[in-house]
DNA sequence: TGTACATCAGTGAACGCGCGTTCACTGATGTAC
DNA sequence: TGTACATCAGTGAACGCGCGTTCACTGATGTAC
């Protein structure tokens, strides 16, 4: 297919170079050069619409949280039809985005990229854990006010769960070798985890 | 400080210095060259030692897995004095291990090195899952048979969990921006979670 | 103990490669009149 | 509608760099007699 001189959407088509690219070789395995050579254009050509290789991973993450915080935002749904319900829609969404977007994800949790040197990623990534923390207190509110685990805590231990499942269960060392489904791994964690908070019924 | 035309014990000098580029720059940040550098030798000597950049990762996931693996038995301690506080410390060991080696378990769990082309590193990273699984397996006769979830399933979860806090509050994104330290996180994590699967009192 | 010799762990130079980045350039697009 | 010109998105060649790896070599170590 031949092209005009000016590709028309070369941003976009460069993003979507590098996204495959990061899914299918990891974080490490994105050039600059391949992601042009991708997009059928020189290098050089990336100059005109990034500030160099970080720059372009910087926008691959970006486009990730948004993403992802839309994802887990609509999965939540304000916490209805019941907070639990909506809550473990939540994390199925976690793990359906790692799954259908892995490109975005690696991108967004495992190249090691500098949250402090791009401003505009750091208010993303935030927007996007505090979708989790809302759920977080939200479900806490059905909880006795004594035994109840500030909802930053419970946050963070979904999603250190989460994340450890899509690490090792999804990709990584163990990805194939385990007898159980990543997704059947979060819910049942989760269903066990929520057990323990008093949010569900100890013999279900 | 002159040393003689033999440096003594090279192999190991390359492996340590392997170690303290990988706990430094990441996983990628860590070169042939560099190592044999950081051991006062030329790159081509490294080749007296090991077949190549991938066998000398392959070697400190190898040294790090047979540290790991012997933490974590000495941490469950055959599950005395019982099973509960003999599973809690194994919990706190895989953190200890991951703060006081992460250029081992960066090797181990980050590298996305090729088990299966390092025969010896399967059978050494099997060995660190089942003092796990075992660990599970013995606290889980705990409970009625009825409501006892594989013990394989259990160890899954705790491990994605383990490994979701070191990723994400002691390495990664959140290391800082967390009010949570990592150590209490995992054990707090843990607790909520034994509770869920009854073998802590509802109302600790 | 001394000597001849084999072994072996290192050197140093060289290689081809792909990387990110720069630069002067050119051809297409869009706009003013 | 046509023309002159500014803008802008690409090219293509070049750069310096560090990488992993190879090769013939050499100097130190260890061993046999």
């Amino acid at each position: 297919m031949k092209r005009g001189y000016h590709h028309g959407n070369l941003r976009q088509a460069l993003v979507d170079a590098a996204l495959d690219l990061i899914a299918a070789q990891g974080p490490t395995g994105f050039t600059l050069s391949e992601a042009a050579k991708a997009a059928d254009v020189t290098p050089a050509a990336v100059y005109r619409h990034f500030a160099g290789r970080d720059d372009l991973l910087a926008e691959v993450a970006r486009q990730g949280f948004d993403i992802f915080a839309a994802l887990m935002e609509f999965a939540w749904n304000d916490g209805k039809p019941t907070a639990l319900a909506a809550f473990e829609a939540t994390g199925r969404a976690y793990l359906a985005f790692a799954r259908k977007y892995p490109g975005h994800y690696i991108a967004m949790f495992e190249a090691g990229l500098n949250y402090a040197a791009h401003p505009g990623l750091q208010a993303l990534a935030q927007r996007s854990s505090a979708v989790l923390e809302r759920a977080a207190a939200d479900l806490s509110r059905h909880l006795p006010a004594g035994r109840r685990p500030p909802a930053s805590m419970v946050s963070a231990h979904i999603w250190a769960l989460s994340h450890g499942v899509v690490e090792l269960y999804m990709r990584g060392a163990a990805a194939g070798r385990s007898p159980f489904a990543p997704e059947d791994l979060l819910e049942s964690g989760l269903g066990i985890y929520l057990r323990g908070l008093g949010l569900l019924p100890p013999d279900q």
